[in-house]
DNA sequence: ATGAAAGCGCTAACAC
DNA sequence: GTGTTAGCGCTTTCAT
């Protein structure tokens, strides 16, 4: 197996055709379960395809017909995050479900970075792509208007999208959590987020909950967005981080439950009761939540039904279906013990 | 941008050599970055590049030419998982640095899943594969030697690899863990595990585990392996599952750390005190245990460095240069507090 | 350093 | 229900 110059002498629909006795048409026809063959010919297709071990090529294919790419494009801004991974989970099984296959990206925020990534996939003709964020570049933009392709933005939602936007409305996430947090109590307030590059993605929450908190006699003591990516040790020094600058805060909004768990157990290790010393709000509905002896407040969201919405609307677009522009995916605030 | 049917006048190779006067092949030569063209006709198709907008259209590229295929199909258990998650995002990084395009799948424990993405995957022409797990179908072995593709399978380490085998060795940390849990006074020990589909994959640490029991003293009490998604919930009932059944039990050893934290804190909910009444290993190293007052005894593994090696192990083989066959994934036991 | 011709394997369009 | 012809946009090979 080490010899992979092996000269690849495939088998071709050609040859399918002529042991089946018929011409490339027909045998393509039964292959691509298009009508116009007869049960026989069928039969006589299927049996020299097993016998030839033919394995269709669809590089030819999709280059001789545009409507036969099967290729899409999904660009998420890191593939370690559970919430991403789960998106794509759910967008990959649905659309492999579909007949597609997914070619992936990640960006890490940097919008260069998807240019990149989208000019090195358009040159595969897929039949659509997946984008993440809210920010894109003027290029990219100009590419897709350009390739006139079908796009479905996910995660932010876009209420006037480059195509469809499927997508979590991130700024009533945090106006919700900001009204609940003041309704129980808590007046001095500190949010803690983490960014690894360029900002705005979480921060719609922040806006959020910021607009919320001015509202409803709530107060921003301190915020503080970590260079760094999210998750439960940068939400446990970023809990330090705010409580060392403030000793008065009677609560914390977290950009996601793994960052909430983080503080959670900074408090802990300082004594701190929650949520008699301090309240702790989290982000997302993750797992880790299950487990904690106490049940911590968050906004779950429904991140397998945002992938297969995104990728159902984005199918149904190619086909020429017709489909809804802007889809929120739903969220909803939990209520725990931690606030 | 509602019109997906858009009939898509693309640019053409043509065009551009026309435009920069020269031929299609001498426009091909520059784009390719091949040798056979000077500094005056390179400046000149490019900028007919430029001008026309021109997106190269790989499809035809790998039609044409075998070697011109840079996608890569990775098909890993699950996407969920952020284990996985992180050894993707380094092969697609390292694949994309590489010039390479990453399509996924996911093959859930089931070996004909895996088949049935392969055959897909297949018909595009991919220019290697990484494969993740032991088990593979005939079926899928037949496909890969009939096609003389460049195989990598990663996770487990296979000894006797299709092409080449990056991994971790599983059995030597389940057997240095059982190994170190004795030693530090371990005697009745239970295993939990969860596994969704079909078994196997992380049982190998099982199997390394209990041989160092055997060998060095202690004793497997109980084992349970649940059916479902390994993770924080699984490792909590899970947990409660194995005490209830014995209540001798002075030390689990669980198949992750996501599980190992669930157990940590059912024991705690029970007032059970770790190590003092029963002490709790895990394996992978995750984030969440840097932030539990308690550090949790683990093993350590570069999942990023995996990634990377396997990904650039397939390039390397791609392009013929040598390669070892057989790489092992670093791993690392680290003592904690729960042991 | 550059060009011309052939062909990769499939599908669309049209014939029969 | 089936076959024929043309052509997708590149790269290869061979000339010059």
């Amino acid at each position: 197996m080490s010899d992979s110059k092996k000269k690849k002498d495939n088998v071709t629909l050609a040859q399918v055709a002529e042991l089946a006795g018929v011409s490339k048409m027909t045998a393509s026809r039964v292959l691509r379960k298009a009508s116009g063959f007869s049960q026989n010919t069928h039969d006589r297709v299927m049996r020299a395809v097993e016998e030839l071990g033919y394995v269709p090529n669809r590089l030819a294919a999709a280059f001789g017909s545009d409507k036969a790419s099967t290729l899409i494009g999904v660009c998420v801004p890191r593939l370690t995050s559970g919430m991403f991974g789960s998106v794509l989970d759910s967008i990959d099984h649905t659309l492999s479900r579909l007949g597609y296959q997914t070619i992936i990206g990640s960006h890490e925020q940097v919008p260069e970075t998807e240019e990149a990534w989208l000019t090195t996939i358009l040159s595969w003709r897929p039949a659509g792509v997946i984008l993440s964020g809210r920010t894109h570049t003027p290029t990219v933009l100009e590419m897709l208007r350009d390739q006139a392709i079908p796009v479905v933005e996910i995660w932010n939602l876009n209420t006037s999208p480059i195509d469809i936007s499927v997508g979590f409305n991130h700024f009533d996430c945090g106006h919700e959590m900001g009204r609940y947090m003041v309704s129980r109590g808590c007046r001095n307030v500190a949010f803690v987020g983490a960014e690894a590059n360029t900002p705005g993605m979480g921060m719609v929450r922040f806006d959020g909950f910021m607009e919320a908190l001015e509202a409803s006699g709530g107060h921003l003591a301190t915020r503080e967005v970590l260079i760094d990516r999210p998750g439960f040790y940068a939400g446990y020094y970023g809990t330090e981080t705010v409580l060392s600058r403030r000793g008065d805060l009677d609560g914390i909004y977290y950009q996601e439950d793994n960052m909430a768990v983080g503080g959670l157990f900074y408090c802990q290790s300082k004594g701190l009761s929650v949520p008699d010393d301090i309240s702790i709000a989290g982000w997302g509905g993750m797992e880790v939540a299950s487990v904690l002896p106490k049940r911590l407040t968050t906004t779950s969201v429904a991140t397998q039904a945002l992938g297969k919405t995104a990728a159902e609307a984005l199918i149904a677009r190619i086909r020429g279906e017709p489909v809804q522009d802007v889809i929120v995916a739903p969220t909803r605030l939990v209520p725990g013990s931690t606030v």
